[in-house]
DNA sequence: GTAAACGTTGACATCGGCGTCAATGTCAAG
DNA sequence: CTTGACATTGACGCCGATGTCAACGTTTAC
């Protein structure tokens, strides 16, 4: 199928197919006439690499998955390289929430002592 | 005093100085040659500044602050302005928080799906 | 007089994923 | 032949705060 068909079936814009193999994240086949020429297999690694972006993951860092998928496996996650990522992005997740956190307790103090009577929950 | 003086009492670089002027939250008084000529209450107002941008604030978010300074008040954040933009903030925060709770969560789900012998704390 | 240290403005680079426009090629339908 | 939908590559814009360099003026100390 063509870009347009594969942007389409994934809810992906063409821009960001581009992207993602400008990036060595997809690999497209060439038709006669330079069209990029994508099998079905394709759709499957797109919504990978879409699903993992939309949880937060960087392009980078959906890599390991898309190669998983490409060795074969039935799941992108199931790669030891995958896992590793999981839990890299597992313990980033835990450091940003632990900042928040911590800034949320600074706000609320700041504006507990500005404003007296301003009830934070919390 | 002048700007590398300010910059090293506060700890703000020369260049973020300039930049906070720019964006009309200092102002700085001119010596004959051109050079700017701040004042001690501008070590106050920037230190300020710093403190929020430190806590996530966004510039512009900081600038009812260094208003509420400038007309007196003995803290950035005693005025009604400052307020408002303080419980934003802390909605905003909150907000996020739950995204990235939500975010581990999917994380963690998909971990240990593909990788049952994963325990993941939380 | 001259070098060092400081000041000035202006402009480009960074990071990431993508929108968007431009200039141009391809192909099917009328 | 022409129109329109689709494809190509390349490049700029965005967002926010700041680093950094350039090219130049000022002040201080020797």
């Amino acid at each position: 199928m063509r870009i347009g068909e594969l942007a389409e079936r994934t809810g992906v814009s063409t821009r960001s197919l581009r992207y993602y193999e400008q990036h060595g994240l997809l690999h497209a086949r060439r038709t006669p006439n330079g069209y990029r020429d994508y099998g079905e297999d394709d759709v499957r690694l797109v919504s990978e690499i879409r699903a993992l972006l939309d949880i937060g993951f960087t392009l980078e860092e959906t890599r390991p998955f898309v190669d998983c998928l490409r060795r074969g496996h039935s799941t992108g996650g199931s790669c030891a390289e995958s896992v590793e990522v999981y839990e890299r992005k597992l313990a980033d997740i835990d450091r940003e929430i632990r900042v928040l956190l911590a800034r949320r307790a600074e706000v609320a103090a700041q504006l507990a002592q500005s404003c007296p009577g301003c009830f934070v929950r919390g």
